[in-house]
DNA sequence: CGTTCGATTGATGTCAGTCAACCCGAGTGG
DNA sequence: CCACTCGGGTTGACTGACATCAATCGAACG
């Protein structure tokens, strides 16, 4: 009974996995009993990277716990972040149509814990429960309305007004609303910050010091922001 | 008989529409002539908006013929241009499933010809054919690809890099291989080129000239360029 | 031939990047 | 317990690139 026991353990973890992703929240008990069993669970430390730009990638990766930084580099070396992921967010999609390598890097911000599904298995799905598409094309459909949103920062606005969004955006996951305003917790350093906005990371502290200056935000210790007045931040 | 004839016209004139977009492309041929039947035919002419941010949206819009361009306003009144649009493309696939108005404005940059399907009549669609919801899902991801590219250009490359690959990316769509290179015609002013790019429309001339002086480039009329050695714009 | 609008060119100002110094807290080791 | 180091963060001075403003050019069109 020894091995139940473990079996169960194992299935039980996969399917916390596949309930918690909205992708799979249209289906129903016995539906996600199947799922869990087509997912690979697996493990990352702090700092190392889960995928690599170029390198061949087949599975849907579902992140479990924990934050994932996406990035690419430039041909100087510089690195520009794409996405900060947390828990229940998805990624790898593209790979499970079109591309058979990584177009860009993956990397644990803390100790992550992650779902892979293959993309056979996962297309079988997709067919199988329509449902399931709806869900991606509307994740999709969001992730670029925020992509064409932040280009359009990117294009016109001013770097207080990039780093205004890049802290309101990142309160949405990392923040906590308090009665003085919103508590964030960055999962970033300086520098990360710098490569997410895509600016000097001397310039993100010059500006984060000015916008304390003007008493729109507080910082408590390096990774601590609390956001005062959201409304004057963008 | 006269109406018959109107109306086979009609239908035969949506049923190129609907065959010529790839989404499209998996159906059989008696399911495209229902798809057909659900297409609203529309024709606009050059510099008329199709759709503006803020106003009420609730349809999937091809192209059937033309161009448009996709682009929002910031706060100083300064366009960003996100999409550069011609014949077999679609736009407004958010609205099906989560925002009731428009994200973005919409123009054409010369006559153009659309079809548009509505919003209830699509999901029906993608339920009963989920073959439809994959094409989707493979063309937002990679549209996704591509605005990725374009932010990590924005965020570390140089200007002239940038107008490098716009007009690559352009090349695309509006270019054609001759014996000495790629003929582009371009759908932009200067103006629209700058603000594609996200630079002042001086900086774009100064740069276009520079290109040109290296030999990079050969401009033949403001709207023609010759990209001589492609290798070396990006 | 004059008008108009887009494109180019030139002069100037500004702002972010770069380089460098310095600060500060956390380890580390004597 | 203190000195040292190390990494991340901040601050200042300088530079260079792009925006801005302004003048001019030039092609299209009446």
């Amino acid at each position: 009974m020894a091995n139940d026991h473990c079996s169960m353990c194992m299935t039980c973890k996969h399917k916390m996995c596949a309930k918690r992703i909205s992708v799979f929240s249209t289906l129903l008990d016995n539906e996600i009993e199947r799922v869990s069993e087509l997912i690979v669970h697996r493990d990352f430390k702090k700092g190392e990277m889960i995928i690599k730009e170029g390198e061949p990638q087949d599975s849907l990766i579902i992140l479990n716990s924990g934050s994932v930084k996406i990035f690419k580099y430039n041909q100087d070396g510089k690195e520009q972040i794409l996405y900060i992921f947390s828990e229940g967010d998805f990624f790898g999609e593209k790979n499970l149509f079109q591309n058979k390598y990584a177009t860009y890097y993956a990397q644990a911000l803390d100790d992550a814990g992650i779902c892979m599904i293959n993309k056979n298995d996962f297309n079988d799905l997709l067919t199988t429960n329509p449902k399931i598409a709806l869900k991606i094309i509307e994740e999709l459909a969001s992730r670029l309305e925020k992509l064409e949103n932040a280009l359009e920062s990117m294009g016109t606005k001013s770097i207080e007004a990039r780093i205004g969004t890049a802290l309101i955006d990142l309160s949405a996951k990392y923040g906590k609303r308090t009665k003085r305003g919103i508590l964030l917790e960055l999962p970033l350093s300086r520098e990360g910050l710098a490569s997410y906005i895509g600016v000097a990371r001397e310039t993100v502290s010059r500006k984060l010091s000015a916008l304390a200056d003007e008493g729109i935000i507080e910082m408590t210790g390096n990774k601590k922001i609390l956001i005062i007045r959201e409304d004057e931040i963008m």
